[in-house]
RNA sequence: GCCCGGAUGGUGGAAUGGUAGACACGAAGGACUUAAAAUCCUUUGGCUUCACGGCUGUGCGGGUUCAAGUCCCGCUUCGGGUACCA
């Protein structure tokens, strides 16, 4: 009997055998005294789908009757029968470890059999050891090894006694590549006899037939099941021929999809129904933009190697396993060919983070159509049910609009918070954090003024339309404008990190924006000057210049939105309103904020877009500064500030701050042992 | 289980091994106002001190270093992805 295990290492752990129910070898081991048993256990498996065996964790299975003999230890193990494991995978039969495998540790614990752990010093007396870790034991040749190593050592012992193979298993991925609509490119498929064949060449491209309506067949068939002319004519003739023939797709083959038969012979068969998905057409459209009006080939080696590929990606993690794996399949495929010069479509790939959404919940008394609020429903047996989050504000329930809401809602009966709440003591006075709420059902905070309102519970979920939790950004840029929406989406944090979409310190960004439009403007008046710009002006922009080049490199725009605000915020102090300062600024801030940028821009007596102007240099000149303020820490901690010259040589900084009152005063009459100067950084006296 | 990320104030977060908490929100106090909104000013990690200041502090335990949120080793825990795939 032929196993599959990625486990090798495990031999000497294995204390039985397990044979998937539909292995060919049940019947060989199964023994007549077995044989009713073995029978009754394959009857009631057979019932049940895989769906059901894979959802359904019960542990089930039957004893064979045989042993098999372990070709590395040579121990005797008894064979059994069990549909945890699969026909369809390796060989449909595993050797069990159920010391080091969860799987067959259940299946051990519950038929009684013996359990062999093989790390040092673990403890299966509770659980397996599933992790690849740990120093072996009990198994003969690779005691003392560590788990890798016993790995590679089994795999070794097995291929030269010729016990088995070693083989790399691929797993294919369920390709999900079609869709039953009508809008994606059609396959260049026909059926003959129920079987796919690919259309010759020469009748490519296949093109979208015209359809009546763009929805199902009567029998349930994707759109273009509704084309008339749906078919090929013959693999034989060349393309044009026998194209005129018009012959109703019904009348070749009565049921196409999902089985499309199709008939023998010359033909005419039919094609394939379903559509590709937009991953298809996605998968290559980075290559047709390099060189889009070529109409002899897809792309052309001059154009394609000149673009080469694509310099960054970003997507969602949906786009990571979904679209950038045909991509960088056809990708692949094409440079095999020699048609690309890439191996990679993408140089660089960042996942942006999900901005999540917070749904509320009500809760149905379980058969009625009545709902009761948060704080009263462990009274009752209830039913959590996804609200509409625009009905609720500061997580009270609008009760009208929630009859509204839906049909079965409109005569619903709500039990409200009691006029005086019970609430457990303190927990009225302290403020609610997330990390306190369990996951799944939460505990509201407790507002004054809860009294006699609906109050519901609330969780932070992916933002979908199935839990009502979707929140328009409309209302958003209806209150602050789009480039307010736009900075505080890239102000909430790093650019991969999801989190829950909170407006709560939205103002910041838009009290910004104001800020930056009182420089230019007292109430109506017009401030711009063209007087030259101070010292002191000029190193603010050239730090920010610096920054939000640094940080655009990076795809670290939260902190560029901050270094604008300190920006502002300097000039604001400055009382800055010099078009000299301000006009680079606004060509700074055009990618973060276009609108406003673009307005002041014009203000500033420009014409053109702002997109146009050529994005500020920063010029380190401005930012030399004439001293440094010194940290001076003893051991680590820093003690006082020190400024000074910013070109004093070290041995002088130390001697200076070696000399400092304040230095004396903490070192008390003790000598240092050791002095540690940063030029322009820190000194550290280690006493 | 495996793979990939995190863990820093009341909150979102900042910090090429060199002053932890930038910038914002919130909160508290004040100015302007008949009032409110808007705006402006001040304070704001914790403990302690009349004050100067001191102590403490980046999930936990070790280590390297003059110096660790940051580097190394070992954990805990949360999130995401994936899986009865042996």
């Amino acid at each position: 009997m032929t196993v599959f295990t990625t486990r090798a290492d495990t031999i000497y752990g294995v204390t039985f055998m397990v044979l998937a129910p539909e292995s060919d070898y049940v019947k060989a081991c199964t023994t007549p005294e077995q044989a009713a048993a073995v029978e009754a256990y394959i009857a009631t498996t057979k019932k049940r789908t895989e769906r059901e065996r894979i959802a359904d964790r019960r542990v089930t299975g039957v004893f064979s009757g045989s042993y098999a003999i372990n070709p590395v230890s040579g121990t005797e193990i008894p064979v059994w029968i069990s549909d945890y494991v699969l026909a369809g995978y390796g060989t449909g039969a595993i050797m069990a470890v159920p010391a080091h495998d969860s799987r067959d540790y259940a299946f051990a614990k519950h038929f009684g059999l013996d359990i062999i752990p093989l790390i040092e010093g673990c403890d299966v007396s509770e659980q397996s050891l599933d992790a690849k870790e740990g120093i072996m034991m009990n198994s003969g040749f690779l005691n003392g090894l560590t788990v890798k190593e016993a790995i590679a050592a089994a795999k070794k012992h097995i291929s030269e006694k010729g016990i088995g193979r070693v083989k790399v298993n691929y797993r294919l991925r369920d390709a999900i590549f079609s869709r039953q609509r009508y809008w994606g490119e059609p396959f260049p498929v026909y059926y003959k006899e129920g079987l796919p064949y690919m259309l010759d060449e020469s009748r490519l491209p296949l093109e979208l037939p015209e359809v009546d309506k763009f929805l199902p067949t009567e029998k349930g068939e994707p759109p273009l099941g509704r084309a008339k002319n749906w078919y090929y004519p013959s693999p034989t003739l060349p393309k044009g021929e026998g194209e005129s023939s018009k012959i109703d797709l019904q009348d070749i083959s009565e049921s196409q999809s999902p089985s499309p038969s199709g008939r023998a012979g010359e033909g005419p068969f039919p094609l394939e129904l379903n559509t590709m998905p937009g991953f298809a057409g996605s998968s290559a459209y980075y290559l047709r933009y390099m060189d889009p009006k070529n109409d002899k080939a897809l792309v052309s080696p001059e154009a394609n190697g000149y673009w080469r590929n694509v310099d960054l990606y970003i997507g969602g993690t949906e786009h990571a396993t979904g679209h950038l794996i045909y991509s960088r399949f056809w990708n692949k495929f094409l440079f095999d060919l020699g048609i690309v010069c890439e191996e990679e479509p993408f140089k660089k790939l960042i996942n942006q983070g999900m901005i999540q959404g917070r749904s509320n919940f009500v809760y149905r008394i379980k058969d009625t159509n009545t709902f009761v609020s948060l704080n009263l429903k462990n009274q009752y047996e209830t039913t959590q049910i996804h609200c509409d989050v625009n009905i609720v504000s500061n997580d009270v329930l609008d009760i009208e609009k929630f009859k509204a809401w839906r049909p079965e809602f409109a005569d619903a009966q709500f039990i409200l918070e009691y006029p005086n709440p019970t609430l457990p003591k303190g927990e009225g006075d302290t403020q609610y954090s997330k990390s306190e709420q369990s996951q799944d059902e939460t505990i509201s905070p407790p507002l004054e003024g809860t009294k006699g309102r609906y109050i519901c519970g609330w969780a932070v979920e992916k933002m979908s339309k199935s839990m009502y939790n979707v929140v328009n950004p409309d209302d958003i840029v209806e209150k602050y404008g789009a480039d307010t929406l736009r900075l505080y989406e890239m102000f909430l944090g790093p650019l991969e990190q999801s989190k829950p979409w909170d407006t709560n310190g939205i103002d910041g960004v838009h009290r910004f924006l104001k800020k930056l439009w009182s420089l230019f403007y007292k109430e109506t008046n017009l401030l711009i000057s063209n007087d030259a710009s101070s010292a002191e002006e000029l190193k603010t922009l050239h730090k920010t210049i610096k920054k939000i080049t640094f940080d655009i490199e990076n795809f670290s725009f939260n902190t560029s939105v901050s270094a604008f605000m300190i920006c502002v915020n300097e000039l604001f102090t400055l009382k800055c309103s010099k078009k000299e300062i301000l006009e680079p600024l606004v060509i700074l801030l055009a990618p973060f904020a276009p609108h406003i940028a673009e307005e002041l821009y014009h203000i500033l007596g420009n014409h053109g877009t702002v997109c146009d102007a050529a994005f500020p240099i920063c010029n380190e000149s401005y930012l030399v500064e004439s001293s440094v303020k010194y940290p001076i820490s003893f051991n680590g901690k820093v003690r006082f500030m020190l400024e000074l010259p910013a070109d004093m040589p070290k041995e002088e900084v130390e001697k200076t701050a070696m000399t400092n009152e304040q230095t004396i005063k903490q070192l008390a009459g003790a000598t240092p042992k050791k002095v540690i100067v940063v030029p322009g950084k820190i000194v550290n006296i280690v006493c």
